[in-house]
DNA sequence: AGGGCGAAGTGGTCAGACCACATCCGCTAC
DNA sequence: GTAGCGGATGTGGTCTGACCACTTCGCCCT
């Protein structure tokens, strides 16, 4: 086993046995070098791992922000290997498109569900939605920031369907999405055209879920993401 | 920008360019370090992170296995990364057994709709998951031998489905699901008992399956994860 | 009593060195 | 001429020691 790999076993031990709990410091370097009997070069790289994972963020200086904090961003990990595994084209954009389009429709069932049975919580979420989908109607916005408001606005059902993992993988997707979809639009034979048919879409999408009709908001989520994978021809 | 992350960004963007494809070498790190005006230490922080997410495999001396290599585990990753996002707690046992029923009865439609269009390469796949059923029928095999054969099963099924991404995430939840079905079965009146309902259940999932019919396939395998998970009370 | 400045401790980075390992090539012995 | 062996070469793995930027805390001087 290799150096590194023994302090990130020790430091994921001790992680999951709550030694070190969110928001709480890990020892600093030079100490954790010591007490394991390691060099602090691969204490740094396994701390550089937890870094890349989401796990902790390394902070300068002295004081409370200092030091490796404990935190807990599951996108930042998942998204960062999803995107790097696009990239090296083992992982095609049609199982891309196929799992959100699963994740996707079993949130906004969810959502609905929750709206329906009135669990608290849910109007903050809604009303976001509608926030964004008022942006997207300017008929002036450009393309790229059409996408953030779209990406933000399906994102918004995902959390509130309550499943932080689902989130994350979500959440992970998201630059890989962005990137296949910018790609999508190049193609398209009118893009004024198609915003206009993605804004009634998403407007059936939240009036579905605000009605708390599971099955209509999974459908409508479903043909808009496929609708849309066809058109562009991705 | 800290120094490694502008590596990262480096060899990100070569891999996403193609540059380095799959199987291919990266350069050494003392090249790299001199290429980028860096010193190694920090190539090697860079290179740590792609190997933590699966991107890449260090091979040590010389010759076709040396260097680092472009591969893809994109399970080693996620999995890694969903391990520790449950250590620290914000990802609760109960997001990731919803996860898995919403995932696993997904694939188990898929594969039983591939074994109905008679889609290619689905035969060894059901090979595989019959012999790992009988090995499971043996009323001797430990507990933690049991649960091993039971995820490889699971996981067939996934594979048959034929989305990457997909297979990579149960993968990757596996470490999860590991612990928390070994941490049920301790609370189990009866460990024999719950076996033998367990390998009924299998047998009506994997014969679902062969026989192509999605939504009781669907159905079983809701029941057997939903069912085990309430019973082990987790 | 108040303000300023330095000590201390954090991660970030660098330089240089040595090790273990795997291959490749040229030399040597047959 | 050929087969075997041993060193040269190049890889990642690790260590040591050092310096830097930054932040906080506390002592000391005014």
């Amino acid at each position: 086993m290799r150096t590194h790999e023994r302090v990130l076993a020790h430091l994921e031990e001790g992680i999951a046995a709550g030694r070190w709990g969110l928001g709480e410091r890990l020892p600093g370097e030079r100490q954790l070098a010591e007490d394991l009997g390691v060099s602090r070069p691969s204490v740094r790289e396994a701390i550089r791992v937890l870094d890349a994972l989401g796990i902790v963020r390394p902070g300068v200086g002295s004081g409370p922000t200092a030091g490796a904090v404990v935190i807990d961003r599951p996108a930042a990990g998942l998204g960062a290997a999803v995107r790097l595994h696009v990239a090296t084209g083992t992982l095609p954009v049609r199982d891309v498109v196929a799992t959100r389009v699963l994740l996707e429709s079993w949130a906004v069932a969810q959502a609905a569900g929750r709206v329906a049975d009135r669990a608290p919580g849910t109007a903050p979420h809604l009303e976001e939605a509608r926030r964004l989908l008022a942006r997207m109607e300017d008929d002036d916005v450009p393309a790229a920031e059409f996408l953030d408001l779209d990406q933000a606005f399906h994102l918004e059902f995902v959390r509130l369907a309550g499943n932080v993992l689902v989130e994350a993988v979500m959440t992970g997707l998201r630059g890989a999405i962005g990137g296949y979809v910018a790609v999508g639009i190049e193609r398209l034979p009118s893009w004024p055209r198609t915003a206009a048919r993605l804004r009634a879409e998403h407007r059936a999408v939240l009036d579905a879920v605000a009605a708390g009709d599971a099955d209509a908001a999974s459908a409508a989520v479903k043909a808009h993401i496929e609708g849309f994978s066809r058109e562009a021809g991705v």
